[in-house]
DNA sequence: AGCACGCCGACT
DNA sequence: GTCGGCGTGCTC
């Protein structure tokens, strides 16, 4: 029951103009439903339609100078939106010129009345608080409690041993950790939300969590799920006791009560990436509601993102260490291949370790992923060719069309390799499909099962095998693997992305990782700082260096970049008017279809929140000024300037 | 997005 | 005179 008679109102709409609150009278029959955090049904334009939204705050008046419309329904009586989560929309979205409602729509699953009804009318018992906090072990004894009851931002390097549970079950060395540190937070009467790239990392760590914590005090909130469940879930975690809360990247925008601790496994995986509008990465949003709220943060993977590295380097984020645990024997060796192994063209070193491990136990085998980039490298030393005016990567945007940089557009007439100095511009075709027929040839005596994009396996028993995975796609095998061969390095490596080198670094040590102690891993055909930096398993080194060189080049993380798109003369004015922003600079505008051109906007982490707020403006002048200044109607393309910030893909 | 308001051409 | 055309602007 409220006796405050006004309802500020977040409304449920992608319009950039609308992403304001909007106050509704409530009318003396929902006064005693309208409370803050639920959906309501309200009328948007006199009279005209009705739009769904957020109660989002309550007020005795209004500062509307105009007459109030009255609230037409309460859709829920359950206040879906809490407080902290509220704000952490509206923080998420203004860093990136997006609107909460999106954010929220991300945030809040969609409701079911049957499930809800279950929810209400259910006994919530949440079981037991686990008693004694497990030691976190691995690490500096006491270090990352210590950290947790602080609030601290740290980044752990992740055990890289498969370890044995309780139950039987083998998990990622990771996952244990994890499941550790939100037991120490449960154990506080504080909750965890846990954000993992996908499913197979939940259930690793759905079995590591329930060595230590009570299941019902575990909530799980995946794509997998049926609607039903995953509101009831959502549900579950509103409730006032202390939970996990474990997920893909949407769950660092879960409810929780008493949020203690917040992890990001593996953040540079690209799925923590929001594909949806306004494509806010999981990371920041973490970093964001870390921030807001008294919790730690915790960015735990094998190898470091440059993103974190940054962090590190800034002291916003603290280094933690493993003290104790595996590190991967890595073996690095030449393309050259043995005869004996046929198609799959294995060095014949590897080979032969493979030949006799694969008689112990499982081996696992990495291929790259199939996939077609038309890319160009220079013919002579098969360089990746970069852009000479920015180092963009340099691509055939249309079969037949000529060479030019993916981010400022400049044609490459007149290029010269960074790196041999050669002048002739070649186009590789990546991503052959490396077969598992080949690899049947090169090894005719065992069983060989496939693990890929489209059926990936979980895991594998400890019975002798050749299991081959594409990068991602690598199952946890019970015991580890006894020996891991990384096939299609040099191929991986080869991919029209600035994040490659990080992104093999990262497909590289998580899946040697999954070998047993003291199995070898070999990295095949690729050498230099990156097989250096797997070999002696220092990628916070090699995050360093990737970071001075993104510096130097002023790429993200050193920068941030926001794409713009919109027509000719629209995206001119606007960037006229961000370009003028202290510390901003403008890639392009490039043309990228039919009248729409994009332009990257490049700036400093201190402008961001200014560039955020210009874009955003710019999107709302554009969706409400005048719609056609010259007559002459132009049908379809309606006009918009569309804006994405921190886009993982851009360059 | 939708929908109302407003200022210029053919109409009972 | 005025019905309604779509360009323009707003949504508590």
């Amino acid at each position: 029951m409220t006796d405050l008679p006004v309802a500020r109102v977040l409304v449920d709409s992608p319009l950039p103009q609308l992403d304001q609150l909007f106050d509704y009278r409530i009318p003396e029959r929902l006064a005693h439903a309208a409370l803050r955090g639920v959906r309501v049904r309200v009328p948007l334009r006199s009279g005209g339609r009705i739009a769904q939204g957020w109660i989002v705050e309550l007020a005795e008046r209004s500062e509307y100078r105009g007459e109030l419309s009255e609230v037409d329904d309460v859709v829920s009586e359950v206040p879906a939106l809490m407080p902290e989560v509220w704000r952490l929309a509206r923080a998420a979205a203004d860093r990136a010129a997006g609107n909460a409602s999106d954010i929220l729509r991300i945030a809040i699953p969609p409701r079911y009345v049957r499930a809800e009804k279950a929810w209400r009318s259910a006994e919530s018992d949440p079981g037991p608080l686990p008693e004694t906090p497990a030691p976190i072990d691995g690490y500096a004894p006491g270090r990352v409690q210590q950290g947790i009851a602080a609030g601290e931002r740290m980044s752990l390097a992740a055990d890289a041993r498969p370890v044995r549970l309780d139950s039987g079950a083998w998990v990622g060395g990771w996952a244990r950790t994890v499941a550790q540190a939100a037991a120490h937070a449960l154990a506080h009467d504080r909750s965890t939300v846990v954000a993992v790239p996908d499913y197979r990392d939940q259930e690793q760590l759905e079995s590591a969590l329930a060595e230590s914590v009570d299941p019902r005090r575990v909530v799980r909130t995946d794509a997998r799920q049926t609607g039903p469940a995953r509101y009831r879930a959502f549900l579950d975690a509103t409730a006032d006791a202390a939970r996990v809360v474990i997920g893909n990247r949407s769950t660092v925008y879960a409810p929780a009560a008493r949020l203690g601790l917040i992890v990001v496994v593996d953040d540079g995986d690209g799925l923590h990436s929001e594909p949806l509008a306004p494509g806010v990465h999981s990371r920041d949003a973490a970093l964001i509601r870390q921030e807001q709220s008294e919790a730690a943060l915790l960015f735990v993977a094998h190898s470091r993102s440059v993103e974190v590295q940054r962090l590190v380097e800034l002291g916003w984020v603290h280094d933690v260490p493993l003290r104790r645990g595996g590190r991967p024997r890595v073996v690095l060796t030449e393309q050259q291949a043995a005869p004996e192994s046929g198609g799959a063209r294995i060095p014949s070193a590897a080979w032969r370790e493979a030949q006799a491990a694969v008689a112990e136990g499982p081996v696992l085998v990495q291929v790259a992923r199939p996939g077609h980039t038309p890319m160009l490298v220079c013919d002579r030393c098969r360089e990746p060719a970069r852009c000479s005016t920015c180092s963009g990567a340099l691509v055939v945007p249309r079969a037949g069309g000529a060479a030019a940089c993916v981010l400022c557009g400049t044609a490459a007439t007149a290029w010269r390799c960074g790196v041999c100095d050669g002048t002739k511009l070649r186009a590789a075709v990546v991503g052959a499909t490396r077969t598992a027929e080949e690899l049947g040839r090169a090894f005719p005596r065992s069983r060989v099962v496939v693990s890929d994009g489209d059926r990936p396996l979980l895991r594998v028993r400890a019975e002798p095998q050749l299991v081959v995975a594409t990068r991602g796609a690598e199952p946890i095998a019970d015991g580890g693997y006894r020996a891991v061969l990384l096939l299609d390095g040099e191929r991986m490596l080869l991919r029209e992305s600035l994040r490659v080198a990080e992104d093999c670094l990262r497909w590289w040590s998580n899946a040697a990782a999954l070998a047993a102690p003291g199995s070898p891993v070999f990295l095949v055909g690729v050498g230099g700082a990156l097989g250096t930096a797997l070999a002696t398993w220092r990628q916070a080194a090699w995050a360093a260096e990737e970071l001075e060189t993104r510096r130097t080049l002023r790429f993200p993380p050193a920068v941030r970049m926001a794409s713009v798109v919109s027509a000719h003369d629209r995206l001119a004015a606007a960037l006229e008017r961000t370009g003028a922003i202290d510390g901003v600079d403008v890639l392009g505008p490039t043309p990228i279809e039919e009248g729409l051109e994009r332009a990257i906007v490049r700036f400093g982490y201190g402008a961001g929140a200014e560039v955020a707020q210009r874009l955003k403006g710019e999107a709302i002048r554009a969706a409400t000024e005048r719609r056609r200044p010259v007559a002459g109607r132009r049908p379809g393309r309606p006009p918009v300037v569309r804006v994405r910030m921190d886009d993982p893909d851009l360059p």
